[in-house]
DNA sequence: TTTTCACTTGAACATATGTGCAAGTGTCGC
DNA sequence: GCGACACTTGCACATATGTTCAAGTGAAAA
């Protein structure tokens, strides 16, 4: 039996395809991890939800725990995350600690994100390419 | 003992913050599952190194699994996570299956993700703010 | 200083998710 | 049709991640 082991050697001819991009490094592969990373930190809902509360402004903790309807330690652990990630700045204030969207670039990644979520975007559509299942 | 588990009323008077905006649903719950998952589709650096090679123009499994030096099963799986979330289109050409960015929007968000991880972004950095960690 | 409030952290648990192998499906050429 | 090629899918396994409670920390009021 031929194993699928074999990760190297395609079968198919390349060329036949014309393209030459196969086997390059492309990108650094740490910026990939970081990227992913914070990536993973925005994808999941109770933190992006998060995210979309401080998009209307900095909140102490307590506050963000009132909206959400949850406990202190569940919140901070979210935040944690999110900070892990620079995607938040917390300062103190007074007895509060208060936690800020850390830059424009991360209010507009969560605003394209949910833009892109409500209204199902169609695609240019110019190839014959299909979204779904293709026969 | 107070138990933690009061997921509600905060000690701390709101208004002291000066913030109205507490308990606001802000935005519909399932645009933020969608983002989200979205998100956690683009949160793997394998995956997003799939996107990152589609980003250069479409291919079939055989190249990208070459590419990757990898099994045409696991990039297989890979693919159907992405194209699961829409970030990816296919389509048979001949023999083969050939994949591609499913629009401008993806190839926005790959570069973008990228970009902001390579070079380290310093935030606008006009408030007391703290990055870290505060004493 | 002691107490209280506001938050953080550690650890245990359940769940979700990526990976790899093996078997299955669909297309092309003979 | 039959076999080979190009993928896809199901399943089992290991790992990662979110959630929760309980204990810990730090600032501020008493």
């Amino acid at each position: 039996m031929t194993s699928e082991r074999d990760k190297v050697e395609p079968s198919c001819t390349v060329d036949e395809h014309g393209v030459e991009s196969v086997r390059r490094p492309l990108v650094n592969e740490a910026a990939l991890e970081r990227a992913s990373r914070l990536f993973r930190a925005i994808g999941e809902p109770s933190r992006l939800r998060l995210l979309s509360r401080l998009a209307q402004g900095e909140m102490c903790v307590t506050e963000l725990a009132a909206s959400e309807q949850e406990s202190l330690s569940t919140i901070s652990q979210r935040l944690r995350v999110l900070r892990s990630e620079n995607l938040i700045l917390r300062r103190r204030r007074g007895k509060h600690i208060n936690y800020a969207l850390a830059d424009q670039h991360v209010m507009e990644l969560v605003f394209n994100a949910l833009a892109h979520a409500t209204e199902r975007p169609a695609s240019s559509g110019h190839s014959n390419f299909e979204k779904e299942n293709l026969p």
